[in-house]
DNA sequence: GCGCCAAGTTAACGCTGTCAACTTTTTGTG
DNA sequence: CACAAAAAGTTGACAGCGTTAACTTGGCGC
């Protein structure tokens, strides 16, 4: 008898899929460290502990994935917050801004995702190009900026990275409770002061 | 027969340094991750598995004690490098060139002291003594600026926690190997564009 | 209808952090 | 100076982990 949902399913109907939805969601409800178990992950979709291994080469290779997934979602966040102001200063603070936004709202999964990704192995190349496209919006918008001349010439990967750094410092800061910040208000003002400074710190020199 | 060294010594003479200082040893050796064992440390230290337990509370803990140790040597490397130069920004963009070059040479060390470092449990008040040392650097360095009318007015501890977010981000990319950089001067020539932009961006609108 | 191979299972290995129970050494005090 | 108490270190065990080998099951292509 076919299972409801006979795709590319063989018998259980799709694990791989679900065993990242239950990473994902392991990871998601005990926010606290990726201490996030294979054997836990498997327990929860209901097959053996070593079921996992038809479908991904080790427990990292599970990690990758939902890292990649984290990616999709994070450059689905920065498209919608960016918006399409006609300002490119204004999109690239914006970004800046929906950039810890998302770490905040998914600290854990933000960790997976910086924890897994490197840029030197090629065979990770669909997790590789999922960070790309998120790291893609920042350096359009600082390109955007030069070509109206209101950023600084130069590289804008180059400077694209700069933001990056700013952002992804000041969000694993946040998450990993290394700033004295609780109060969330507290924690958006700093990061709209950070991303302010910063492409004011980015413009052309008048 | 008492040891050579008959300080606070009992049995061994001084395990618990002993610890640290192995610990350390195979952080520095395999700077690929924290995949440092307990059991490992006592090994080379010549004891039992067990013994750490009578200095340490947990492997956490024994993983502070070596946090708090890089928190000095960055402290001391800061202000080695930032040297008494008379301008607060020069300073400001010193100690930041600093900071980045510390992690790059020591990126196992560094990872250890930000995943163990805390703001909110009081228990371990002397390491975020330590971290804080090394964080009123750029404090200090941002209220000179201050003082003199050359940066922007505000809260100098929100002003340097944005200084700390993107050297901590811009550190943590590099020695993860997220940015396609390899070369170190490469590296280096991106740390001074950064803080140099966000200096820039810190200044006192004239 | 049937064989084959993907998918899943069981059992085991070596490793880990941690604890309880025990032994050894040092030290403070009557 | 003796000796008890406590500090320091050892052994052995437990549960959990990632991973692999050897096995079984079941659905699809011929």
């Amino acid at each position: 008898m076919p299972k409801a949902r006979s795709r590319v399913t063989y018998h259980h109907g799709d694990l791989g899929k679900a065993l990242i939805d239950a990473a994902l969601a392991i990871i998601t409800e005990e926010q606290d460290a990726a201490n996030v178990s294979l054997r836990e992950v498997a327990r929860r979709v209901g097959v053996s502990q070593a079921a996992p291994y038809r479908h991904f080469a080790d427990k990292d290779a599970l990690l990758a994935a939902v890292a990649e997934e984290g990616f999709q979602r994070l450059l689905n966040a920065l498209q919608v917050d960016t918006g399409s102001d006609p300002d490119p200063l204004a999109r690239l603070q914006a970004s800046g801004v929906a950039y810890v936004k998302f770490a905040i709202a998914h600290p854990a999964h933000y960790r997976v995702m910086f924890s897994t990704f490197r840029v030197d192995q090629e065979n990770n190349s669909s997790l590789n190009a999922a960070a790309g496209k998120a790291f893609a919006v920042m350096v359009d918008a600082i390109s955007a900026g030069q070509a109206i001349g209101a950023i600084q010439p130069g590289n804008p990967r180059q400077l694209a990275w700069v933001t990056w750094s700013l952002v992804h410092g000041l969000a694993l800061l946040l998450i990993d409770r290394q700033l004295p910040l609780v109060d969330e208000q507290d924690m958006l003002s700093l990061v709209t002061l950070a991303t302010q400074s910063l492409v004011r710190g980015l413009q052309k020199p008048s």
